[in-house]
Parts: C-alpha cells; sequence; structure tokens
DNA sequence: TGTACATCAGTGAACGCGCGTTCACTGATGTAC
DNA sequence: TGTACATCAGTGAACGCGCGTTCACTGATGTAC
C-alpha cells in the first residue's frame, strides 16, 4: 500500500492493533467511555489479558491513541466534507455542519471521547498530541471563515451582527492576544492576514453546531422531538444568513 | 420549615440524605460520573458501606435522586433568571443564558451528571421521573418564546428567517405532530395557543445556549480561547437577533 | 538449503485493589400502656 | 414517671466479581551464517 516491504509479523501486529482499536471503540458504545477495559477488549480478542502489553504500555497510553485517531478521522471527514464545494464558504459550512452531526450520531462512543466526560483515572499525556489533532479538527471551521471573510468585511462595519435593540453596546472587535498562542499561531501560520475576530466567529460557529449535536447524541433531543435532524438542518441554515452577510 | 413536626430521627435522616448526596457530587467532581461509589461515600461518611441500603434500595437510586434535585435546581435557578426582567422576553433570554452557562461552570459535575455520558451500568428508571424534570428546566425556554412570539410573528411572515442565497428554500413549519406528545403537552397546558414553531425554536435556542457552555465544561474552549465568557456573552447577543426578530 | 541463535507475541497464574450487595447483629431512639 | 416492646440506623464480616499490572515461561517467526 505505501510501498514499505512489511514482515509477516509486522502486518499481523498491525492488524492485532486495528483491532484492538476497533474493539474498544465498539465496548464504549456499550458502556461509555468508563467502560473501556483491558481485560474485556482482550478477552474479545480471545487472548490474555497480559498480552495487550506488547501493544501498548499502559491502559492511559491506548486511551490516548484513540482519541488522537479519533480526532483525526473526524478532522479527514470535515476536510473532505468542505471540499465539496470549492469556492462557496456557504455551501462548505453546510457540508461539513451535516457531517459533523451525521458523524456525531453515527459514531456515539466516538464523539463521548473526545467530547464527552473525562475517563477516570486518565491523565492527559503532556506531549500535546491530542491538543495538535484536536486542533486540525478546529482548523477546517477557520478555513471556512477565511474564506468567506472578505465578502463579511465588506457587508458590515464590525465584524459581527450590531446589536438590536436595548441589549447594549455591540461587541468589541477581538485581538490575537485574546486567543492561546497555539491557537493563534494555528490560525495565522495557514492566513497570516485573518483578523481575530475571524478566530472569535469560528469558535461561535463550532459551540453552534455543537449544540445540538451533542444534545442529540446524549438523548436530550429524541424525548422532544421526533426529528432532531430535521431541527439541525434548520438551524444550519440560520447560521449559514451568519456567514453569508446577509442579514 | 415548613410546618411539619419532625421527630430527632426524621430530622437526622434528612441531614444524612443531604450529606449523601452533597458527598456523592462532590466526588463526582474529582472524578466524573462513574466514579460514583457507594462506598466512597460511605468511607466519607465515616460509615459503613452497608449502611448507605437504609437510604437507598440500590446504588441505581441514588443515581436517579441526584439527577431529579439537580434539574429542579437548575430549573429553580433559570426561573428565578428569567423572572428579574419581566415584559422583556430579550432580556430574559440573556439572564437564562448567562445562568445556564455559569450554573455549568459552577457546578460541572452537576453538568456532567445531566448533560454527560450516560453513567456505566445505570438503568434509567421508567416511571419518567428524570424525564419530568427535564422538561421543567426546558419549559423556562418555552415561556420566553411563547412571551416573545406575538412580535415575532409579526416581525416575519414565516416563522423563522428567510433563506439567504443558494441553501434551497426556507425551512418549512412545524406541526405539533412534529414532537412527542409529553412535550407538546407540556409546552401546550401553559399556552393552549402557541404554534409548534415555537418549540422548535425552543429547542434551538437551546442547543444554541448548550453548544459553547458543553464545549467550556469539557475543556475544549480553554486551549483556544482566554475568556470563554465573552465569546459566549457575544454569542448570546446574535441570539437575541434572532429572538427580537430585528434582521 | 540447513543450522544456530535472537526476537517477541502470547500464556497462565498471581498480586492487591475497590466495587455493590447481603446478612445476622447491636444498641440507641421512639411508642404504648 | 416507669416499664416493655417495636423500630431502625449502623456494624462488621463476608460473597463473588472485574479491574490493571507483573512475571517467568513457551513456542512460533525471523535473521545470520
Amino acid at each position: 500500500m505505501d510501498g514499505v516491504q512489511l514482515s509477516r509479523r509486522e502486518r499481523l501486529r498491525a492488524q492485532t492493533v486495528r483491532d484492538i482499536k476497533e474493539i474498544a471503540l465498539r465496548h464504549m458504545a456499550a458502556g461509555g467511555a468508563a467502560a473501556l477495559s483491558l481485560r474485556a477488549i482482550a478477552r474479545e480478542m480471545g487472548m490474555t489479558a497480559g498480552a495487550l502489553y506488547s501493544y501498548y504500555d499502559t491502559r492511559d497510553d491506548l486511551i490516548t491513541a484513540l482519541i488522537v485517531d479519533v480526532y483525526e478521522n473526524l478532522a479527514r471527514s470535515l476536510e473532505a466534507a468542505r471540499r465539496t464545494h470549492p469556492d462557496d464558504p456557504v455551501g462548505q459550512l453546510v457540508a461539513v455542519g451535516v457531517t459533523y452531526r451525521e458523524w456525531a450520531v453515527a459514531n456515539p462512543p466516538e464523539f463521548q471521547l473526545v467530547y464527552g466526560d473525562p475517563i477516570p483515572g486518565y491523565q492527559v499525556p503532556e506531549d500535546g498530541a491530542e491538543l495538535a489533532a484536536e486542533h486540525r479538527a478546529c482548523g477546517v471551521l477557520i478555513r471556512i471563515v477565511a474564506a468567506a471573510w472578505p465578502q463579511l468585511a465588506a457587508a458590515r462595519p464590525a465584524s459581527t451582527r450590531p446589536a438590536p435593540g436595548e441589549t447594549g453596546p455591540g461587541p468589541r472587535s477581538y485581538a490575537w492576544s485574546d486567543f492561546r498562542p497555539d491557537f493563534a499561531a494555528m490560525a495565522r501560520e495557514s492566513f497570516p492576514d485573518l483578523p481575530a475576530d475571524a478566530g472569535a466567529l469560528s469558535l461561535r460557529l463550532w459551540g453552534r453546531l455543537h449544540g445540538l449535536v451533542a444534545l442529540e447524541v446524549y438523548g436530550h433531543l429524541r424525548p422532544q422531538v421526533n426529528d432532531p435532524a430535521r431541527l439541525y438542518r434548520d438551524e444550519l441554515h440560520d447560521l449559514c444568513a451568519l456567514l453569508a452577510g446577509a442579514g
């Protein structure tokens, strides 16, 4: 596949790693992220629990590998969705939004793992691997906002919608110093001239996508509405109005 | 307090129940909802694990009691916030939104318990107590939307913002049959003439409030932005534009 | 091609731990006369 | 006011369970000559 010749042993090993991860995610689907158990995985693989220690030094190492994997799959899906609408930020946002929801609904354990409760006893590794993976997923929205920004800036003087009525003065502008250095660096690396307001807008868009999706995945929408997807579609629709600069 | 004379035994018992719940919530703050353990609670209370069985028949009973408690505290807080701005739906929405975030940020374990991962092994009771409690919290938003609806309906012909550009035709209207009977009943009990579109709008507003709050509570905003509260404030601001009918 | 050696995935048993739950019991609190 | 009895919160020990991790080992796969 990737041109590197693998020995029989290496191929088996890679396959076993894939199996371990796949089973781990499946188990989480049933019992939540806290139900991730080395012994249970080994049992389903027909191995001894101790055997897993030739693949991961510790339970936390497995969890970290899963989390990084999940972020990367998500980022890949979102980026693919974005690319289906070249030169059309609004279309991109709809595609990414729909993909975000569909991914979450189709893979609840993955969603829980990265956006849900922290796993009891799990320590986030200090090498920042998780953070980098998360930023990659977030970068998709930044690219969309960056593409839309010229029109947006032209359509309205301030960077966000002006204040209606009695809710006080409109929001002030952001500066890049309002963001963490890692995040600012990630955004400005690809788009050196991007204003900080675009970063803020990206995060807010992320929040809007996330809200209904999180509620649905955790079962807080189904007891109320028959078709959560429709609600989400309507929401995406309004959200595009914000991006299109059409008031 | 409530006029009923309690025996010494009954007072002690009520106090113990309060202690149990308080300790349980505190433990969840440290280890997530999965870290809730009868033995750990008993240990901190200076009791034997078995002693807890004079208060709750089973671990799940304790969890149910906690969940209902949390929903009721939340609903009380939100309703109090709403009442600080009589006859001003936009002000109410801001107050409720701010309160929702502040409650979540101040009480992560409570937030996790009701909006986070399901607890491993926990079975939702069939008496619907949880659902009723959740509807109570949701009802606050419905009351706000209901109060704002006359102006909203006057400001725009369709119930939601018209479609900008190429995102297809605008959203269709909702009917109450699009919602679950319990939810529809809850909404129409207080507001018999409320159109179904108002129910949809309430849920969407809830989603918007929830998105940034969930991201923040689970640590997905702090690595990016210095002041998540400001982002949320800006978001609330736009959200009010939607409610005020000002396009 | 065959032999000697190194690698290493996996075994099986053990470790110490915390868990929810049950059960016979003790002893203080409350009640009826 | 005192006595006899009922209630019931809490004890302490035990149950069977699953967990992460370690360790000496076996035996198949791979490598060097």
